[in-house]
DNA sequence: CACTCTTGTTTAGTATTGCTGATCGATCAG
DNA sequence: CTGATCGATCAGCAATACTAAACAAGAGTG
């Protein structure tokens, strides 16, 4: 009779559960398992028939949730924050040798990827994969083994380790630098076109050219004039094509300016910000010996870069 | 593309995954869903399927855990166990004023039904439920709020707190201290049936008829005949209708030593065991103030019968 | 106040998942 | 070798989960 089974609440229930407790919407928890809201209030029913008592109280507009899901909350959390984990553990063996980053696009593709040759030299059986996502999506879920974030360092959950720090400076392709407009001084730029680098925006101490030219007392430049871009290597492209002077991330733009694709127009243009690149992981998660490795070893490449940069 | 969600292990494979890797064995994981060894077989290659890797080894006769299986199977029990408890607590609202207690049918039917009634005089508005149930069965996921076990108090993973010692003494009907073959020493059973009990089979220092008569230098007396019982009750009701001289459980037979039902034919023939009974409920349980009373009430009745009888 | 937007619910139909029951192959004990 | 036991497999069936579409109930707007 009392098969204590029958006392599990039904457990793809409980994953809708949570979505919806954690948004507060069936809505948004259907959006996020990628079913229909009808789904998610179907299998909220089956657990409040389950716990015999509501778990969501109803107020049209929005949900709230009752003191029987506000109490059980937790545990389903940290029961699936454990089942997370087992899954990765149980995946181990078969992604021995593999080492999957997460992080923004423009670092990827101009600091991580141009270095990755290297590690693999060096690393031999290890492979890295680089998923460029955006969205800094709590990841205790995500299939990467760590992230690279650009922020300040605190997340919530997160174990974090400072990587990198980021200054900004002007740069610009090597061709503008000669002929008549030739820039010299901060006073040349109003014969070119400002590049605008809005993927920081959210970083009050990261300076835009209004900024930028303010604190160093330039007249006649207005700084809000030109084109304006959501990433940092669209920003590094645009100038290397010559087409005018981006204020830009040194840790984007060094490759191309260790190259000459760049180069930096001011001696004095570089300005430190407060946000910078962190190593990220969650919490309670295990660190393989290749995943460690790798984060040692772009640790060190980070270094390499200070010394040789700004 | 890489949905987070995806990364999530199948749940009900999950489950028999812990089943099979607790029992190792198939056969007996399918016993305990109710379902057939193939639906775990398919459960488990599914599971494999999502890690990648396998989690048994067959070796034909029985089965192995593999390293993966191996080391994500903790944090797997560590989520079902949260799942359990999250259950209860979505469930305690439409059980609020129950309470269930498991224990022994023995212990159950002589000691705590019978003064369940004056529980539900004082405490109104909470009912109580008994579930009678033999085996110590892992109740981590079991429906009982605690349970009353007969035992050394040393239970794995479960918080355990004495209820009640137990001694051991010869009882019988009122009936046989009369008439030709009236009981007034030990040496006197040799005229009447010995009734065995059996329950307490596995406490060494329960004495059964034999080390009884040895300790007491009766002669004469095979403490060997008689018939057997596997539950204390029995042995009592044999007693108490009349079919010879049971060697009694204190706690079981207060009752009908209170009501005259039954009599303890010898001033000192009472035995203290190491056994006794114990309150014991997991251990990371939310124990509600209904239960808490309710085991408040128990032990309060324990008390009062301590200084009652022996 | 009507209109509309958003959000959750419901229902019937469909797709997916899970289970059974039978069969097979392997292993081990006698 | 033979019988017994255990796991794997597969086709068919049952249960579960999901979709699509229509509906209902605030909340914001003009």
């Amino acid at each position: 009779m009392s098969d204590p089974n029958d006392r599990l609440p039904p457990l793809n229930a409980l994953r809708a559960f949570e979505a919806a407790a954690r948004r507060l919407s069936f809505t948004q928890a259907a959006d996020e398992l990628n079913v229909t809201p009808g789904a998610i209030s179907q299998q909220i029913r089956q657990l409040e028939d389950y716990a015999g008592t509501p778990l969501f109280k109803r107020t049209g507009r929005s949900v709230l949730l009752t003191d029987a899901a506000q109490a059980s909350l937790p545990l389903v959390r940290e029961a699936f924050e454990r089942i997370s984990e087992a899954g990765r553990i149980m995946q181990a063996p078969a992604r021995k040798g593999r080492v999957m980053v997460s992080c923004a696009p423009s670092f990827a593709a101009k600091w991580l990827a141009p270095k990755l040759g290297e590690f693999h030299r060096t690393h031999d059986g290890v492979e890295a994969w680089i998923s460029a996502d955006m969205g800094l999506t709590d990841f205790t879920m995500a299939d990467a083994d760590f992230a690279i974030r650009y922020g300040r360092g605190v997340y919530e959950g997160l174990k974090s380790e400072k990587l990198l720090d980021e200054t900004v400076l002007p740069v610009c392709s090597p061709a503008l630098l000669e002929g008549p407009d030739a820039i010299k001084k901060p006073e040349d730029l109003r014969h070119h076109t400002l590049l605008h680098d809005e993927s920081g925006e959210n970083d009050p101490s990261c300076p835009d050219w209004a900024s930028w030219l303010r604190a160093r007392g330039v007249e006649g430049v207005d700084g809000n004039r030109g084109p304006r871009f959501n990433q940092a290597i669209l920003v590094i492209e645009s100038a290397a094509a010559g087409r005018g002077v981006a204020l830009a991330k040194q840790a984007i733009a060094a490759s191309d300016l260790a190259s000459g694709r760049l180069v930096a127009p001011f001696a004095d243009g570089s300005t430190l910000i407060d946000f910078g690149y962190w190593l990220v992981w969650p919490k309670g998660r295990h660190l393989s010996p290749d995943v460690r490795a790798f984060m040692k070893w772009v640790k060190t490449e980070a270094t390499k870069g200070e010394i040789v940069g700004v």
